[in-house]
DNA sequence: CTTTGTGCAAACGATTTGCAGGATG
DNA sequence: CATCCTGCAAATCGTTTGCACAAAG
């Protein structure tokens, strides 16, 4: 598999941010960021281990979390008991197939939300995201069969 | 605590969705109509059996369940390991307190979306919801301590 | 009386934690 | 060489499940 990203800027992105590089958290990372679809830890881990075994499903945690901190990928909650990981940092919203379920990200100006400073009750406001509900492009050529 | 609800419209909306009508049923659904914020199940719990007990933990979420099944209520995941419940099922969007980590919901109106009929990638829509984050109103002026 | 709900305790599954040995800067 | 990371297993914690008894229609 092809990727824009070589292990260097993954290397480089980890130091930048202070973390010690080891090959695990380059394994994640980079995982991570060949990916487009939101990974569980188990994906990552059967991902990671296919051939001989990188990492231990402890550390997978504890790297996530570490990169979490580090800014450099966040959580996504859209389904009940599991965390999923996006290394897409910027800004944007997502897609929810309500067919497969995957999730799919949306370019942050593919939505136009007009939102005041402050809401009703003077809650102030300083970001926001949306989450859309729908049937994928795949669901949809699939006549619709819950498997994509 | 004065509500509007009565335990009398509280067994109707059960009965006319064909559950079977029980006290924890009743109880629960009323302890999630009287109040705003989004409990969960230990929440809920605590609430009910404040004096005498009143249902069990496994009564709780086998009761949310049906209800979440019958439409009167729905679940909210906004942060990792609970299941928070809201019977507001009316469409409306929910602003996170980055301070307090209280959730509160933003009524429909209060937000301007436009959207498409499909997004790129040709994915249907159906509907969407927007998640806001800021500072409560009772954090600004509570002066931010995150206690609130 | 038949069906469905409740309570309790055991079972589960995702995530965390403690600790000894190993790798990193 | 001091510090931080990894791996493993045990510990947590929210949620689910199995089953005997009780309540609802």
């Amino acid at each position: 598999m092809t990727n824009v990203y070589t292990s260097d800027s993954v290397v480089e992105a980890l130091r930048h941010k202070g973390l010690r590089v080891t090959p695990q958290r380059v394994a994640v990372y980079n995982n991570l960021l060949e990916r487009s679809d939101h990974p569980t830890v188990d994906q990552i881990m059967g991902d990671l281990n296919q051939g001989l075994p990188i990492s231990s499903k402890a550390t997978v945690y504890s790297t996530l979390s570490s990169l979490r901190e580090a800014g450099l990928v966040r959580e996504i909650l859209l389904e009940e008991g599991v965390t999923r990981y996006d290394s897409n940092v910027a800004p944007h919203h997502h897609f929810r197939c309500t067919s497969c379920k995957c999730i799919i990200d949306v370019p942050w100006n593919a939505l136009n939300v007009s939102l005041a400073a402050s809401l009703p009750g003077g809650h102030a406001v300083s970001s926001h995201e949306v989450t859309v509900y729908g049937v994928c492009q795949s669901c949809q050529s699939a006549g619709d069969s819950g498997k994509n």
